[in-house]
DNA sequence: TGTACATCAGTGAACGCGCGTTCACTGATGTAC
DNA sequence: TGTACATCAGTGAACGCGCGTTCACTGATGTAC
């Protein structure tokens, strides 16, 4: 018997959300059991316990944890994309091939999109959980209508044009896609979607 | 004790998966538990086992009815359309203002798409299952790809359009802004997206 | 028209297993004085 | 530098409950002759 060599707590935490969130976008939360994360990671039940404090409190962490990385991705991706443009049109635009290209270069399929798997199971989670889940979308929302005011302020756009809804066109397209890749196993959906999107946006603000 | 009529055995078997549905795409498969679907049927336990030999059956019959019932109103819809008008474009554009009104009327929230609530649990299911929504998704592909290609004939495209992804958006856009409008509880996200795709769809073939 | 049998649409009781949760306890490391 | 205590990161055993599945049985309707 080898002794174990005695951990940090945080790394563990993290070893067991890891595993937790590929087996939810697999099997969905109420079948990913406490029972098969702790054979992964190596602790007994009450290891997990300590952890958290029942099976909701993983929930919430698994689901903040995702939304603040996301949040961080997206900053880092179209502030780095705006840094190499002046022009908030072009920022925004090279922002979504940059996102493209990273969809397409994922090693193996897209693991899938937390909060759509929680929409789709949110009966399971308690109000806190379904709000920070609605809380997640209108985050983008938010995100990327920002985007568009600022172009709008150098590029006078279509007419009659909903910033809101181009905004969540981006979102329910890579949630979307993301779906579409995963049922048929096809990779390339993804960022063939955003090209599309990223092609609509460039003609809404400089006519086709 | 009032005696329960005598039933017929195809309405009971239609029942449970009335309400099966309902169940899956708020909590899950695995979490739609066959005691609350005998409950809300008013069957016992056997009862069930009568109808369906296990419960995978029933994710099986489950996912089948979805999308003989999604293809034919889609059938229904664009046919329709496709008499009113002459030309391809516009039975399809027609088409595709009817189904943005049809979101927008529905009685409450859209209740969810069952091929994308099994896409984020298909290691539930087995291989035959994970093939039927496979081929659900790319029977979409296959659906929409017809109606660009028949009015490419008479309206040549913008170069390098790829009518596989075109396609593909409309599911996309669809699949996705159901979760953003059941994750927000706001209606009417669904018929607005389907309106932008309907835009850069006439733009393609129209130019801007 | 009556009888025999088959099928349909279930009932009722029992089963074993896995799940989430609790509780008392522990051994290594950190901190105060 | 040594000792006392607190905290961290767990262990191990037990629990009750709900779940999917099985099995022997049943009463109403349909069909053959």
């Amino acid at each position: 018997m080898a002794e174990a060599p005695r951990r940090r707590g945080g790394e563990t935490r993290e070893q067991i959300l890891d595993v937790a969130e590929r087996a939810v976008l697999e099997k969905g939360f109420a079948s990913t059991s406490i029972e098969e994360l702790i054979a992964a990671v190596g602790i007994t039940k009450s290891g997990f316990f300590y952890h958290f404090k029942d099976k909701g409190t993983l929930a919430e962490a698994l689901l903040q944890r995702y939304i603040d990385r996301e949040n961080r991705l997206f900053d880092d991706l179209f502030d780095r994309a705006d840094e190499l443009n002046e022009d908030p049109l072009h920022g925004f635009l090279v922002g979504l091939k940059m996102l493209a290209e990273m969809m397409n270069d994922l090693p193996g399929m897209h693991p899938g999109c937390l909060v759509a798997a929680y929409t789709y199971q949110d009966q399971l989670f308690n109000k806190q959980v379904r709000d920070m889940n609605a809380a997640g979308v209108l985050g983008w929302r938010r995100r990327f209508r920002q985007h568009l005011e600022r172009i709008s302020e150098s590029y006078p756009p279509r007419a009659d044009v909903d910033f809101d809804a181009l905004a969540d066109m981006l979102s329910a397209l890579v949630d979307g896609s993301i779906t579409l890749s995963r049922a048929t196993k096809d990779k390339a959906v993804i960022g063939k979607q955003i090209m599309l999107y990223r092609d609509y946006v460039r003609g809404v603000f400089l006519g086709a």
